[in-house]
DNA sequence: TCCATATAGATGCAAATGCATTAACTTTGG
DNA sequence: CCAAAGTTAATGCATTTGCATCTATATGGA
């Protein structure tokens, strides 16, 4: 009952604002990884989870859990990244389907290269925009957005 | 000088929530749009910048100005909202390069049932999670993330 | 134990995207 | 008036994505 069918102009211009924002500042750091000649921000992704992640690594389902990329999507990645040595394939002893994916040394230096301009962009793209107290503010409205786990 | 290379804690955490949240948000809407059986959310922006602009139309260069799609992904989203009788090319009188392109009956209807779902999606997913002023306040503060016109 | 069902990950094929280039004009400057 | 440079839009080709399906293994009952 209290669903409503049409949003507010207030939702309709955040909405609006996050869609666009992000799509620009996202394509902004796009564009200074290929221009420093590094590969794009989902390799990123991947590499900062399992570099996270540890000696242990990850199974291909943790991380579809944390990056939400699609399955086929990382299945994918993961033949890239194992392709240029960034990421190496571990059997895991008690489950034949499966697999471990680690970082490799080679890996962990692309990431440090790839941090060190994804990190100036947020740099320049956030942080001189906003002060602590604002960032901290955006991050706690947009937490408020999240979605649920899952709808399932 | 001011220039920092590394960004602060908060405005890490706030890109990542932006990428995160915005990531989530528009695929939750994409998805509402597919079960009703419509068209994705690239024809609802076109459609509507098309609707605003009335009887004149828009050339396609003015459509990659306000929505910020790449042009050979405007020519050919274009060509797909023709071949679907959405939109109609015309030629224009003083420049023999260019075509102007506007929305047809059909388009409308189409734009008016994707609205339909689209905003129901924009209620719920953000609407019915912040207040009018927390909204307001997220445009702001988004508003000052807009990267200047062009860095051209 | 054996079968039905569930889960992990890969893959064939179609559609969409990105990149570079091209074709068709317009505009500008001499 | 003409040549050079700029603009508008389309397109060939490679890469990536999306969807559905498939293979292989695991699990949970009868």
């Amino acid at each position: 009952m209290t669903e409503k069918a049409t949003p507010s102009p207030e939702a309709i211009k955040a909405w609006a604002r996050l869609m666009r924002v992000s799509r620009q500042l996202m394509e902004s750091a796009e564009e200074a990884l290929k221009a420093a000649g590094l590969p794009p921000l989902a390799w990123y992704d991947v590499l900062h989870e399992l570099a996270e992640a540890g000696e242990g690594g990850l199974r291909p389902f943790q991380l579809i859990e944390r990056t939400l990329f699609a399955q086929y999507n990382i299945s994918r990645l993961l033949a890239r990244l194992e392709a240029d040595g960034l990421v190496e394939k571990l059997p895991v002893a008690d489950d034949g389907r499966g697999q471990t994916i680690r970082v490799t040394a080679s890996g962990r230096e692309t990431r440090r290269q790839m941090w060190a301009v994804y990190g100036r962009s947020i740099a320049e793209l956030v942080g001189a925009k906003l002060s602590a107290d604002e960032l901290t503010m955006v991050s706690a409205l947009l937490g408020r957005l999240r979605l649920p786990p899952a709808g399932d």
